[in-house]
DNA sequence: GTGTGGTTTCGAACACTGTTCTAGCAGATC
DNA sequence: GATCTGCTAGAACAGTGTTCGAAACCACAC
C-alpha cells in the first residue's frame, strides 16, 4: 500500500518513442483538421478513422478526443473548413444571374475536389462560421439582384440542395475503383449494352434511349440545371 | 492425428437452442431484406448491423452471408426493394407535366417514409430490376409528352438528383433525436435567435432574413422546385 | 527550491463492427 | 447405404469509436 516513487525503467526496456518529451509540435484543432482532410482526400472515407489520423500525427487516437470531442465533431470541423474554401464575389446588381451560376459552379468544384466530402455532408446542415459567411454573401447577391427576401432564402436553400444532390450522384461511383478500374468510357459502354439487352416488350423506351444514357455529359447537365434554376428564378422576380 | 468420429456431447452440456433441428422457416433473400428494412425504419442506419438483422431472424450473422453476399449487397437489395414501392402511372400525353410532378412527389414520400434510405442511396446508382422498371415508365411519360430523347434522359437523371438532394437535406436532422428532442418549432426558433444574434456589421443580410429562415416550409419549397423544373423543361420542348 | 493545480498526452481496455473459416446438418441423388 | 449439395451457424480475426485513468508537462504560489 505504501506508494513509493516509481522506479526508473530498467535499461533493457526501451522507453516508448514519444514518452520522454512532450510533442515537438503541440496538437491543435487546426493541425488535426488539416491532416484529416489530407487523409480523406488521399484515401477516402472508408479508410478514414481516428486511429489513422492519430497515426499520421504520430500520436494515439485518444489524444484527438481532447481537441475535437468525437469523430462526428471532427467531421463537422472538416465540413466547415471545406466550406470556407469557397469564395463568393461582391454583389453586382446587374449580373446577379451569372454570379449565382458561378457560385454554384464553385460549389460543385469544391465538392468534387474533396473526395467523399459529399458523403460527410449528408445529415450535416453546415452552421460553422465559414458556412455563415457563405450564406451571408450569397444572400447579398440575390437581394442585390432584386430577389424578394422570402424567395431569396428559399432559392438559396434550394440551390444548396440541388448542387449537393447533383454532385452526390456524380461522384458516387468513384468509391475506390477496385483495381480492375472500369474507365468512364467502359462504364458507359457497359450501361449501353446492358440497356440494349433488355427485353424489348417490357422496356421499349429504355432500349431506344440507351445511347443517350451512355454518353451523359455531367458538365452539360449541370449547366442545364443552372439554366433551369436561374431562368425560373428570374421569371419569378 | 487420427480423426475419430466426434463424441456425442456430454448430457450436462445443453445443446444450443437451434442446433438440433433445421429452422422452422427457412431463410430467404426476401425475408432477410424485409426484416432489414423493418429494422432500418425502426432503429435507423446507425443501429443497423448484420448481427442485428440476424438476431431478429433468430440466427447468426454468418448465415446471412450465404444469401446476400455482403452488407453492401444487402443494402443494394434494400434499395431496389424500396424503389419498387413507387408506382408510376400510364402515360397521358396531355398531362405529362402534372404526371412528372406527381412522380417526383411520390419519390419524395417514399424516401421520407424510410428512415435513412437517402443515406444508403448515396453512392449507389440503382440498377436493380425495380429501378429499371421505374426508369422505363418515367421515360415513357416524358417521351409521350413530346420531350426529345436526349432531353428526356437528361431531365430524368436530373430529376432523380434533385429529389434525392432535396430530401437528403430535409430528413437530415432527424438522425437519432438525442433525448432532448428539439421539436421542429423549437429548432426554428433556435435558428432565428442564432441568426438574429450575429454581428450586424458582418452579417446584415442574414440578420434581416432570419425570420424566413426559421419558417421554411419544406412542402412549399419542394413545389417550387417542381415548378421551376417542369416549367423550364416545358419551355425547352 | 517545493508544491499544487490545470492542461495535455496516450496506453490499455470495452463493446461493437463486417467478414471469413470451418464444422456440421438436412435432404436429394447415385 | 454412401456421397453430394444447399444451407446453417459458432468461433475467431482484424478493425472501429470511445472512455478511463495514469502519467507528463507547464505555470504559478509559497
Amino acid at each position: 500500500m505504501a506508494n513509493n516513487p516509481p522506479l526508473p525503467p530498467p535499461p533493457w526496456q526501451r522507453v516508448p518513442e514519444r514518452a520522454k518529451s512532450r510533442r515537438r509540435d503541440p496538437l491543435t484543432r487546426e493541425t488535426i483538421v488539416t491532416t484529416a482532410i489530407r487523409i480523406l482526400d488521399a484515401e477516402g472515407l472508408d479508410r478514414f478513422s481516428m486511429r489513422r489520423v492519430a497515426e499520421e500525427l504520430d500520436t494515439g487516437a485518444a489524444s484527438l478526443y481532447w481537441h475535437v470531442g468525437s469523430k462526428d465533431g471532427l467531421l463537422d470541423l472538416i465540413m466547415d473548413e471545406v466550406v470556407g474554401e469557397q469564395e463568393v464575389p461582391e454583389p453586382d446588381p446587374e449580373g446577379w444571374q451569372e454570379q449565382i451560376k458561378e457560385v454554384a459552379r464553385t460549389m460543385r468544384r469544391t465538392i468534387l475536389r474533396h473526395r467523399d466530402i459529399v458523403r460527410i455532408s449528408i445529415g450535416r446542415i453546415p452552421m460553422g462560421p465559414n458556412a455563415m459567411v457563405l450564406s451571408e454573401r450569397v444572400l447579398a447577391i440575390l437581394r442585390a439582384g432584386g430577389v424578394p427576401d422570402e424567395l431569396a432564402v428559399q432559392s438559396y436553400l434550394l440551390m444548396m440542395s440541388m448542387v449537393n444532390g447533383f454532385t452526390m450522384d456524380e461522384g458516387g461511383y468513384v468509391e475506390e475503383p477496385p483495381i480492375g478500374a472500369p474507365s468512364l468510357e467502359e462504364a458507359g459502354a457497359m450501361v449501353r449494352s446492358y440497356l440494349a439487352a433488355l427485353p424489348a416488350k417490357q422496356f421499349p423506351n429504355l432500349r431506344e434511349v440507351a445511347d443517350h444514357f451512355a454518353i451523359t455529359d455531367q458538365d452539360a447537365r449541370f449547366e442545364m440545371l443552372l439554366d433551369l434554376f436561374v431562368d425560373g428564378l428570374a421569371a419569378r422576380v
